[in-house]
DNA sequence: CCTATATCAGCTCTACTGATATTT
DNA sequence: CAAATATCAGTACAGCTGATATAG
């Protein structure tokens, strides 16, 4: 595509905003500098991830159902569990779980205490591709090499009270 | 879907990941519950901008490519420009224009000083939806109007390291 | 001639709504 | 009966590749 800007897009875009909005309060600005940034460190780090993942025929999304699975005392859970878990919607666990199915990592069995239930099943080659795949992730520190420790600590404490915010779990 | 989970699940996860890789060493932790932080972060960030767009007929792309417009002193931009700043690819350009000029909000113009390109034109009624949703974002602070100031400059410090590496600009 | 701009077709992926069958 | 589980069809969106027409 194109290379580097000469200049911060996220610090020019705060500056005019302070331009075009000058009484909306630095706290605005602040925010807007903050949710930004959060959106493109998600696109960066998804896009290196998944290039990491790609030659095992993984997606992040399919990566973090099959180590919960891997995480797993049983190696399965119910779907409806992996769900709960991974904060994502219903139709989107059938969805991941169709294509690690198709891939052969994982396959469905009736829930025996449940009925109405499905539970995913880790495979052999679930865990190794899952195993195989950790040790690539590993290697790269998820994208975040370049971040100093307590930077790390200050991100997961800083966006946890959003998660909490955000209703995900309570303290 | 399912109400708080009475724990947090990325400390959950993190204390799974030392039990199972107990060799990986403390920075892979850290990084691990970093990285899922933010990828939760976005998810729950992009729901609440898109549910406050919405009713102007605005996703956050969009969203993001009109005050862009807004800002730029000719109320125009060629479409490779808008590209370069918001750091996204050409076909995504052209479809976010394509659903703003659908909407109305802008038109294209040849560009005269380029023959090869194409202007994107905010129109009256882009500015006016713009600035009427900017207002609406104001006042929920993008969604971030649960974290203090130190916390929100953090923010942007610490993910600006990770788009320099990313090689968004030079410092 | 080579590069840049923009578009198009086609594909993948995630996520949502609304409806449905099944079981608790 | 109402609620929970999972699926399915259909839609929207962002993002990518590869090909193409036009112009610098």
């Amino acid at each position: 595509m194109s290379g580097p800007l000469a200049f911060d897009p996220i610090q020019r875009a705060s500056e005019s905003w302070a331009k075009h909005y000058p009484d909306a309060g630095e706290e605005v600005y602040r925010s807007m500098r903050a949710v930004t940034s959060i959106m493109r460190a998600q696109q960066v780090l998804l896009a290196g991830l998944d290039a990491v993942l790609k030659p095992f025929g993984l997606t992040f999304s399919r990566y973090e159902a099959l180590i919960l699975l891997t995480f797993s005392s049983a190696g399965s859970l119910p779907l409806s569990k992996v769900g709960e878990r991974l904060q994502v919607h219903a139709t989107s666990v059938t969805n991941v779980v169709d294509r690690l199915e198709a891939s052969g990592f994982v396959k469905r069995v009736p829930n025996p205490s449940d009925g109405r239930g499905t539970l995913a099943v880790i495979t052999d080659s679930g865990r190794e591709v899952a195993d195989a795949a950790t040790q690539e992730l590993h290697k790269t520190q998820f994208g975040l090499q370049d971040l100093q420790a307590p930077d790390l600590e200050a991100l997961f404490r800083i966006l946890r009270e959003l998660r909490i915010g955000a209703g995900d779990f309570v303290r």
